[in-house]
DNA sequence: GTCTATAGGGGGATAGAC
DNA sequence: GTCTATCCCCCTATAGAC
């Protein structure tokens, strides 16, 4: 099919150089068709953007309601154990690198700095998905105020949103060499610092010591 | 002057459109000049915003470091809370927040996604910075794997990136509208989250229970 | 240092044949 | 549905006057 060959053409070009840096040019020879194809199955390049963020999102976002759904339900009525839920979250993305046609990754992080109808195809898409989050975080969390959860679920967000375009700091000479792409072995990580994150005390105003940054703290 | 005007109209016009989607002439015409004067002062765009990135940069990671050796003096040769690294850390990038003429925040998280000059120049200057506090860290956390560390480090890198570039997900209705930008506020919220998530218990191989997600995790 | 003018290429969109 | 050809616009870079 001519529209799902521009469809991952054009996921693998808008990840490697952005949704302005691919031009539907490139992307319809990658996809050995013409530039005419795209205005007749998407009308335009804005259109196609949202295809490809929506193709993706869809089934990325019923499972991790799906497996969110599973953990409370394996719970019976308790919240779930903070790692549950955010595996529920983080998973069904990082399972993604075990598929190799799929470039979609990149192209998470890159609609957090969009301004366009790329960032509000994926808010559209990702709103429901953090109103539930959220709500079972709450009830994980019962203690903590609902400004410093939303705060601190957006932190979690970026772990993954980061973490997706690859870990870029690295290699470092002092790292010693690659990091692990295992889909398990990065989802454990992630896990495992934002349920502490998560879970972390909160100091209103200030924690002392911080003698030499005190100015930075107001 | 007209080099700095260039360089204040670039710094805004890419945070808000990115480096593609904004052109010389619109900056050019922001700054109140022509097009050739930026090929008069920075040779080609590519140079243009790798100029940019020094400008605000340099200060800042020296800052960093500067901060960062305060604090290790501070508590004489013991290392020292985590809390104070990540403080010198983000203070400095927070701070940006309150100078109105400053947009330079929302490139630091779009660089990451970049692939040209724009990476190549971000990365030159941000590894001395990575390398030492990773050194500090190693100090602060000694029981932890080095390649756990840069994990963890990465992910305190990306709280920052996203942060910087607005909290996105929000004001959602469930949140209540509006989150502080308070730039002490902002920044106790997110050491906070990221001095638990160092400090994570490391799960090897697994976490059980997971049951309903089991399968994620290979 | 600053400007105008223009070269030269590449962009998205579309008309119209098949 | 698919293609070629083309319109028209905007882009970066540069030559050359002042």
């Amino acid at each position: 099919m001519t529209k799902e060959r521009i469809l991952d053409a054009a996921e693998k070009l808008f990840a490697q150089k952005g949704f302005d840096g691919a031009s539907l040019r490139e992307i319809t020879a990658a996809a050995s068709t013409n530039l005419a194809s795209v205005n007749y199955h998407f009308g335009s390049k804005e259109d196609l953007i949202a295809a490809v963020l929506r193709r993706r999102m869809r089934p990325l976002n019923e499972r991790r309601i799906a497996l969110l759904a599973a953990a409370e339900a394996a719970h019976s009525g308790a919240p779930p154990p903070l790692t549950e839920i955010l595996t529920a979250f983080y998973g069904p993305v990082v399972e993604l690198i075990g598929r190799p046609e799929c470039h979609f990754q990149p192209l998470l992080g890159r609609v957090f700095f969009e301004h366009g109808r790329a960032w509000e195809c994926f808010r559209e898409e990702i709103l429901p998905v953090v109103e539930r989050f959220l709500a079972a975080l709450r009830k994980a969390l019962p203690h903590l105020e609902p400004e410093i959860l939303a705060w601190r679920f957006q932190f979690a967000g970026a772990v993954l949103g980061f973490t997706m375009a690859g870990p870029r700091f690295f290699p470092l000479p002092s790292s010693g060499g690659r990091l692990t792409t295992d889909a398990g072995e990065v989802t454990r990580r992630m896990v495992e610092f934002a349920a502490a994150g998560l879970r972390a005390p909160v100091h209103h105003r200030s924690f002392e010591p911080c003698t030499a940054l005190s100015p930075l703290l107001s």
